[in-house]
DNA sequence: GGCATCACG
DNA sequence: ACGTACGTGATGCCG
């Protein structure tokens, strides 16, 4: 039997644009809308998987009014009109569907389940089977033996289907589909502004309709209708019934719609679909479609430019004086893991003047050659460089001991700058966004998963075109990215901080921190033996064995098992997180137990064996990542360990830092640490006078706001008072509102309320400051710190009530936050550049935020200590003095 | 691979 | 009426 599917188009985007509205908007990058057309693809895709139908069409809604409206003044007239954010999608999910050579069905007059009851009993009556798509009850009364309704609903967090035929409708609702119609009419729809009989609703009118077959027949025997009530209802809304029902049917009977041949599938138009999904950047429904060979084949794939393949030594010598007549190149190197320690060049491709060139390293010319060969004009600071992720270059030249001087410029760097908020910063995405230019993506030619191949092992003639094209590129876009920075002023920005950063970042990286791992190996069996007394002590309490990791048995515990209330969801199921659990702790011992449990095996899963694991056999210290282009606020990240999240809050946790130590008894560490920096910065760019002058006077600033907010002298200020005034100074720099600070102070809204009311009356500069960056960042598109580093906000135009708070609490936090983060890293520059220039032997190894640590050389402890509290604290000039407090140790712990 | 949890500033 | 603080990364579970 031949299958038709009809999907209802308005509902399912509707459906798709609600349920994919997480706190992040899902965007083109030019700041178009996706999600609903992503939402909509995907369920799509699905449903042609499971269903495989020969014939498909999509049903739309028009604008114009249909004869439920001409009939009928009310109707749908409290249905609000589309939000901007879908309705911009419309247009491009109808060239997506004409790409996929997918009918789309629409007529003025008519509503998309019309079109649909229509074709459906077309299809119907020429025997085939239909499937009809939609988030719509509505559709209900259109099940039949041969018409089948799949209604997409979210369970839980995940899609799930309903299935719907006649004898489903009877099961699920007690009534045939047809009389879905009557129940309807008589229940009404508060979203149609279908009237039905007031007073009646869904239990009513499913048992009137269950009994009569009708509404027709209700009238007719109106004197059966048993309660007086009802009938009575009945009786006094008799036109409306009739009325409703009609609103409520839906019409089979459209005029042409019957020439089901059309609706036949098609093939997509690959090309076309391709540059669509380009557009609106699904990439992942670009492998999905099986689109991926379309990039090359595209006719706006650029062209591979003309290069040199070089495989010996002597051509690679040869092209080197050119390079240096040049002046500048651009490069792109490739580079793969031999291990977890160590990276191994592959090749690399360079351009400069016309030219171009790729270097076959490992095939004919070695790592040692090429570096022997090459090194000079590395290490020639006259000689610029550009290039894509300069620093795992640098990175790996220092364990090659190679040097590198003269960096030019970074296009990932760049780009960071002028959008930090992006997922990735690739070449091949970013020559489409700032050159209009289609390269292949080198990711794409590695692959991923199960069919990673590393760049050695493949052929440099697949190689080299792409990786050129990347060099090219690189060339191009340090170009185009740079104009961009001037035009926007981040000169300053990008030559005098975020640049001159790569080599600082670089040089910590590989430098690295001595651990004492077998300190680590004894902290984690003292761990083991905690660990061990609390888990018997939790499964007794408990009454049987279970994974207490799993936070679906432990919620099956303790709140089927042993009862306990719930206080709080997730998606998924209970919540058990510390919040919940301290909450409980009073009713059942095991829950105190438990939160002992989770504070011992994380510190031994993430801390005590994870630290273990990336120690660097050769050094014996470990070389975390330090990421410049991941946060949206100009913040540094720290990966592979993260080394900016080691315990210190309790004792316990705190111990893993005795394990931090200097790489011998010469040296020590140095921590200096920013005092109050947001709040400070927070004083300076809301000119507040009052904070200012709490900072100015050195004043203990939670004191003094307690004493501005509780409105006594600073000497009457309580340990409670100042800790709520702590909170509250947190909370302004984070966006706050009353429901958090109460929720975080045990305290009711009202009374936050007016904590915060109190505030913002003791710093009126702040709520100036608050109300300016969220009116300023709707005007411009973005908020920015005090070093012009942007960020853009398409949250704050939102219809959405939650994504545009979110977003004015963004507007007021990244100023405050990256105008912080703006200031550490000019002062990491100095330091570094003060280390090097009087050629000492300290270094630079961490940076936690607001905090940098240095291996000190124990003869040069005094200088370090200088350098680092005079390089922080006048890294940038503010309105209120800046502080920075340093502790040299033995260990990263001695230095609290 | 997404979710829940928890470590940090 | 909404649903609830900013920025990160690592781990273990589970579909």
């Amino acid at each position: 039997m031949e299958k038709l599917m009809i999907i209802d188009g308005n509902s399912i985007l509707n459906r798709a644009f609600y349920g994919l509205q997480g706190a992040q908007l899902m965007s083109a990058p030019d700041g178009l809308h996706t999600n609903a057309i992503f939402g909509f693809l995907n369920i799509l895709n699905k449903f042609l998987n499971e269903e495989d139908p020969q014939y498909l069409c999509v049903a739309f809604d028009m604008k114009a009014p249909t004869f439920r409206h001409l009939q009928f003044a009310d109707y749908k007239a409290t249905r609000k009109g589309m939000p901007p954010e879908l309705a911009e999608q419309l247009p491009y999910m109808k060239d997506v569907l004409d790409a996929m050579n997918i009918k789309r069905l629409e007529m003025a007059g008519f509503e998309a389940d019309d079109i649909i009851g229509s074709v459906s009993k077309c299809a119907e009556d020429q025997g085939m089977q239909v499937v009809v798509v939609t988030g719509d009850r509505d559709s209900m009364q259109l099940a039949s033996e041969n018409v089948r309704i799949l209604l997409p609903v979210t369970k839980a967090g995940r899609t799930e289907t309903e299935e719907y035929d006649s004898e489903g409708v009877f099961g699920r609702y007690g009534v045939t589909p047809q009389q879905f119609i009557d129940v309807k009419g008589l229940m009404g729809d508060k979203s149609d502004n279908i009237p039905g009989v007031p007073g009646i609703g869904e239990k009513t009118a499913t048992e009137l309709i269950k009994t009569f077959g009708s509404i027709e027949t209700i009238y007719d025997n109106i004197e059966s209708v048993q309660k007086k009530g009802v009938r009575e209802k009945l009786e006094a809304n008799r036109e409306l019934a009739f009325k409703s029902k009609l609103l409520a049917t839906i019409d089979r009977n459209m005029p042409a719609l019957c020439r089901l041949e059309e609706l036949k599938r098609g093939e997509f138009d690959k090309d076309r679909l391709y540059k669509l999904f380009k557009r609106l950047d699904f990439k992942s429904l670009i492998a999905k479609f099986g689109l991926e060979d379309q990039g090359t084949t595209a006719a706006s794939a650029a062209s591979v430019p003309e290069f040199t393949e070089i495989k010996d030594p002597i051509s690679l010598a040869a092209i080197v004086p050119s390079i240096c007549k040049a002046g500048e190149f651009s490069l792109f190197h490739l580079l793969d893991n031999v291990n977890q320690f160590e990276t191994r060049l592959a090749g690399i491709a360079l351009s400069w003047a016309d030219q171009n060139a790729y270097v076959a390293v490992g095939d004919g010319i070695s790592q040692e050659q090429f570096l022997q060969i090459f090194t000079p004009v590395l290490s020639d600071g006259a000689v610029k460089k550009y290039g894509h992720d300069l620093k795992s270059f640098i990175v790996y030249l220092k364990w090659k001991g190679a040097e590198f001087a003269g960096l030019g410029f970074d296009t990932m760097i760049g780009a960071y700058i002028l959008d930090p908020s992006r997922a990735t910063y690739t070449v091949a995405e970013l020559s489409q966004l700032y050159l209009d230019k289609s390269i292949k993506s080198i990711d794409e030619l590695s692959g991923k998963g199960k069919n990673f191949t590393p760049f050695s092992n493949m052929l440099s003639e697949h190689l080299a075109p792409v990786a050129v094209q990347h060099s090219r590129s690189v060339m191009e876009l340090a170009g185009a990215i740079s104009r961009d920075i001037t035009k926007n002023d981040q000169e300053q920005l990008c030559y005098e901080i975020e640049l001159p950063l790569v080599e600082v970042l670089a040089d910590m990286e590989y430098r690295g921190v001595r651990v004492n791992k077998e300190g680590l190996v004894q902290f984690s069996a003292a761990l083991d033996e905690g660990i061990s007394g609390t888990t018997e002590r939790i499964y007794e309490a408990a009454g049987e064995v279970f994974n207490i990791n799993s936070p679906k048995q432990l919620g099956t515990i303790l709140f089927e098992k042993l009862g306990l209330p719930v206080l709080k969801k997730t998606k998924t199921g209970y919540s058990t997180d510390a919040e919940v659990l301290e909450q409980l702790a009073a009713q059942n011992e095991i829950v105190s137990s438990i939160l002992e449990y989770r504070q011992l095996v994380k510190l031994k899963s993430t801390y005590a064996e994870g630290l273990q694991h990336v120690v660097n056999p050769v050094t014996g210290r470990i070389h975390s990542s330090f990421n410049q282009t991941v946060t949206a606020t100009g913040r540094i990240s720290s990966t592979e360990p993260n080394l900016q999240n080691i315990p210190v809050k309790l004792e316990m946790g705190r111990e893993i830092r005795k394990v931090f130590v200097p790489e011998n008894d010469e040296y020590l560490l140095s921590d200096a640490d920013y005092s109050q920096i947001e709040l400070r910065v927070l004083a300076h760019i809301t000119g507040d006078e009052n904070m200012r002058s709490a900072f100015r006077n050195n004043e203990d600033i939670h004191t003094a706001t307690a004493s501005g907010v509780f409105r006594i002298p600073k000497d009457q200020v309580t340990s409670m008072m100042r800790s709520r005034a702590k909170a509250v100074n947190f909370g302004i720099v984070y966006g706050i509102g009353d429901f958090s600070l109460a929720k975080d102070l045990g305290i009711t809204r009202k009374e936050a309320r007016k904590y915060i009311d109190d505030y913002l009356e003791k710093y009126p500069g702040v709520r100036e400051y608050m109300h300016n960056t969220v009116e300023r960042g709707k005007r411009e598109g973005f908020v920015e710190t005090m070093f012009k580093r942007r960020r853009y906000l398409p949250e704050l135009k939102s219809s959405n009530f939650n994504m545009r708070s979110f977003g004015e609490r963004v507007a007021m936090n990244m100023p405050i936050q990256g105008s912080a983060a703006d200031i550490i890293k000019i002062a990491m520059v100095k330091v570094y550049r003060a280390l090097v220039e009087r050629k000492m032997l300290s270094r630079l190894i961490l940076q936690v935020h607001d905090e940098l640590i240095i291996e000190t050389h124990r003869s040069e402890k005094e200088q370090v200590e200088k350098i680092l509290r005079e390089c922080m604290e006048n890294a940038a000039e503010l309105e209120v003095p800046l502080i920075a407090e340093v502790k040299t140790g033995s260990s990263w712990y001695e230095t609290k």
